[in-house]
Parts: C-alpha cells; structure tokens; sequence
DNA sequence: TATACTATGTGATTGTGAGAACAAGCACAT
DNA sequence: ATGTGCTTGTTCTCACAATCACATAGTATA
C-alpha cells in the first residue's frame, strides 16, 4: 500500500523535482536563522516563479499565513516529516574509485541519502572505509542488499563492467538503478534506470548556446 | 547571427537532450559494423517509442529511407556535420579534486567534449597535467577563457568557495556554468546556470519508487 | 472594530511535448 | 512496369505542466 495516498491526486515528477531542492534552500535559511520567509524568497533562490512555488508546496498542504509568508521552522519541519514517513533514504555505491569516493564524501554533506555501503572488485580497495562508509568486495553485494532492505544503486564503474553487475542488481532487489556509465541498459519489466552523465549535461548546454545567441 | 537558424521552428530541449543520446547510440552501432537501423532499434536501446525517434530527427532533417530504415554511417555523419558546424565544444573544469579528475578522464571516452583546462587553487595540483589536461593555478582563469573563447565552466569545488568563482568567470565571459556544488549563485542576466546532483537524483528516484508501489 | 494591505491557495487558461495513427515513398519481387 | 510490403515522416489528439488571475484569509494600523 502507497504509503504516500494521502496526497491526494498524482504529484507532477517536476513537483518532486523542485520539492528536494525547496527543501535544501530552507534549510540554509534555518541556518543562517530567518524565522519566516515569502513564496517569492524561495522562488528567487530556486530560480523559478512564486506561483509554482505555491502551487508545488500546496500539493502537499497548507504551509502559510496569508499576508504572511511561511514559517521557516514549522515548514522544515513538516515537509522532513512527510519525507522521513517513507522511510530512510538508503543506497549503495557500486565501484570505489574516483566518482564513487566522490559521492560518498559528497553525501556527508546536507543530504538525507544514508549510503550504507560501497562495492569494489578491487582487492585494494575492499575492506576500509571511505568516510565512514564501509568498501566491500561484490560477494557480499547480495546479502548487504537484502539485509538493509535496498531498493536504489548508483553505479560508478567502467562502462564494460555494468550489465553483469546491473543483473545481480535486479535478482538481489534492486528497483531503481541510477547509472554514471552512459551505457544502455537491459533491466526486467518493473525495474527503473536513469542515466546521469555530466558530459552530456556540457554538450547540452552547447546546443542550447548555440540556438539562444542572437 | 545564430548558425543554426536552417532549423526551422524551435526544437524542443527534451529533444536536443535525446539528440546526443542518438548520436552515442549511432557511434556504437557504426563501432560494431551495424549496417542499416530501424528507428525502433534505435528507441530500444534508448528506452524511447520509435515514433519520438522519427519526430525527433525530422526537426533537422530526413535521413532514412522508407521501408528500410536509416543507413547508419550517414545518419552518423551528416548529424556529425551539423554538430562540427558550430564549432567545437570546449569547457573548462574548476577544482582538479576527485570529482574534477573523474570528469577529465571520463572525457577521454566517447565524448565530443574537450576539456581545454583544469583550475585549481592547491598549488601541490597546479602545473601539472592530468590525462594531457593542464591543471593551472586561477592566475590564469580569464587568460585562457579569453584564448580558447571557452563559454561554459564546469564547478567542482566546495559549496562556499563557488560564488567568487562564479564572479570571475561571469566577468570573463563565460556564458553557462554547471555547477556540481548545490548552492544557489547569483549571475547577471543572460549568464545561464544549472546544476548537477547525483544525490539530489537519488533522493528523487526514492520519492518516484514511494508513489509507484502498489 | 473597521479598513487597508499583503501574500497565500486555487480554479481556469494556455502552452508544449508525447504518443498514436495514418499517409507517403522507396525497394524489391514478380 | 506494376504491385506488395515495409518503415519513414507527419498530422492530430491527448495529457500534463506552467502561468495567470483572483478569491481568500490572515496581519497591521488607526
Ligand atoms: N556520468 C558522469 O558524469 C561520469 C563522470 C566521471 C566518470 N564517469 C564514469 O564512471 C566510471 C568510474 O570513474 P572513476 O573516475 O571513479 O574511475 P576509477 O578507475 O577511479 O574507479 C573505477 C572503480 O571501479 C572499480 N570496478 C571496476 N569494475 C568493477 C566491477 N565489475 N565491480 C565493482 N567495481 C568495479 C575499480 O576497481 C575502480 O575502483 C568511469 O568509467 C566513467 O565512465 C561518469
Ligand atoms: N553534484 C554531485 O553529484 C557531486 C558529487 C560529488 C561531489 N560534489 C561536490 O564537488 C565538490 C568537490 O568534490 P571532490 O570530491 O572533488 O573534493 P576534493 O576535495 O577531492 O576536491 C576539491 C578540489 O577543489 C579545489 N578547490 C577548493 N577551492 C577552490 C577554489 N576556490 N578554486 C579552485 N579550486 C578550489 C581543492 O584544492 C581540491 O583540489 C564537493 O565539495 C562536493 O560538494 C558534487
């Protein structure tokens, strides 16, 4: 059962997007120790308009004082607890070079995302840790999966190493497979795979630039 | 005057997006001596409907041949030359750390994207090369901007070190920034920023996985 | 208490992209 | 030469997301 059906009707992805990133921009205003906040104070940090601003938060409630603005604590404090409702955030990182180190130390910093492990095939590199987060060696990939309940992996190896690894993946449970690796990917009916690649990220920019000038 | 203008109507940024996914998927197919591809091969492999493929290249143009498919070498080509016609994709990467090496190497593999320099303010990094690309010290951030008429900048550096960079590149002409630090950033107008986050993208796959289930 | 003011929450409207269905055109066999 | 089969290119429809406009409900002030 969707523990989530009390919002109400289907939830825009962009809503889910905009959402985290809401989120993270209050909690700096909580740091820094401003008590209430308007719509458009937010909007203009997130780079978007004050009605959408509105109109994703009220998705999920109602959060302000009319002639007001919202309250920074009590927002924070609301919106963690519909998120922590579902549940710890957990993933595993499969592949402890470079990026994989990267992203762990990354994830110490203001994330909700608990990585519980890391797995490399490199004997070097297996039984430390890596900011606290333990380095195993892949044949411990299924029972970690299992016992911590993972539903979500990030994989940070070489390209030609991915699909035997995204095979274990799936038969150990694995429903969501974020891939660094910008290599298509067979997965079973049902399984989730989303591709995240900086480069492209460049040479998309490029075509935009290059429509835009005058 | 924008060299693109023989596009005719704007195209949709989904579509540049899944452009260069083609094109890597093209290059794959001509490394293996795949002859001829059916727009439905193509969407297989990346996770689209072949109708979106078709619509897709029919904004630049039409390649295959009704009834037998696209000749893939062409395809490749001639979407090539209109890649190489605005010139070349340069970028430069701030912060040679584990995340800024990463990128560099990975840009080595398969990619259209040269990374012209690294910048790092550690002097134990400066001067030194990493997979052939210079890393300078930030003395040297406006002069090869300037030289290499570079307009987008990679950030990888820690979040509060971002903004006075950001300043410098702005001023020297940098037109898009990528930035893999979550931090808002204040740009004039016209300066284009967006950013990057393997953890923010794991955080909403975990939000996506909680309204599916059953 | 009344009045003006302010910012939220939401219903209505517009715009845009995805998908399906169909028309168009080429290759090949007969 | 002509017909058949196949896949492209394109049109049309639908769904969804962004935007707008305004009613709503609080605050502040006199
Ligand atoms: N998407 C992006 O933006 C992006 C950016 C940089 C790098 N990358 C990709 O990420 C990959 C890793 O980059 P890196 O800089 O960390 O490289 P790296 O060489 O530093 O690390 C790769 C690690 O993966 C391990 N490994 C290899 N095969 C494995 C397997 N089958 N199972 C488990 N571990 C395995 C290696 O032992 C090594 O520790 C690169 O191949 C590159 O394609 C992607
Ligand atoms: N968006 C993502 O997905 C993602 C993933 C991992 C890390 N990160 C971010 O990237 C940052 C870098 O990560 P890392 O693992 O490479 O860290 P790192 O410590 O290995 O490297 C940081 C590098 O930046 C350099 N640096 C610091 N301040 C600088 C400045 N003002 N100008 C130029 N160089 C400067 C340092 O000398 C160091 O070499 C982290 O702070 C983290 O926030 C983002």
């Amino acid at each position: 059962m969707n523990r989530m059906n009390f919002i109400k009707p289907a939830i825009p992805e962009t809503t889910l997007r905009r959402l985290l990133y809401y989120m993270r921009c209050l909690r700096t205003y909580k740091k820094d120790g401003v008590k209430t906040v308007l719509s458009d104070n937010i909007a203009k940090k997130c780079g978007v308009k004050s009605s959408v601003v509105r109109k994703d938060l009220s998705y999920f409630g109602e959060f302000g004082v009319r002639g007001k603005g919202y309250d920074v604590d009590e927002l924070c404090h609301k919106l963690d607890t519909m998120l922590n409702s579902l549940g710890p955030i957990n993933t595993i990182v499969i592949g402890a070079g470079k990026l994989g180190t990267a992203i762990i130390n990354h994830s110490k910093e203001n994330f909700k995302t608990n990585i519980i492990a890391a797995f490399d095939k490199n004997r070097d590199k297996t039984g430390k840790n890596i900011n606290g987060v333990p380095v195993y060696s892949l044949d411990k990939l299924e029972d970690i999966i299992k016992e911590n309940n993972i539903k979500i992996a990030v994989i940070a190896i070489p390209p030609c190493e991915v699909q035997p690894v995204v095979d274990r993946l799936v038969s150990a449970g694995i429903k969501s497979i974020l891939s660094l690796a910008l290599l298509p990917i067979n997965v079973p009916e049902g399984v989730e795979v989303s591709f995240f690649d900086v480069l492209s990220e460049v040479e998309y920019l490029f075509l935009k630039l290059n429509f835009k000038e005058s």
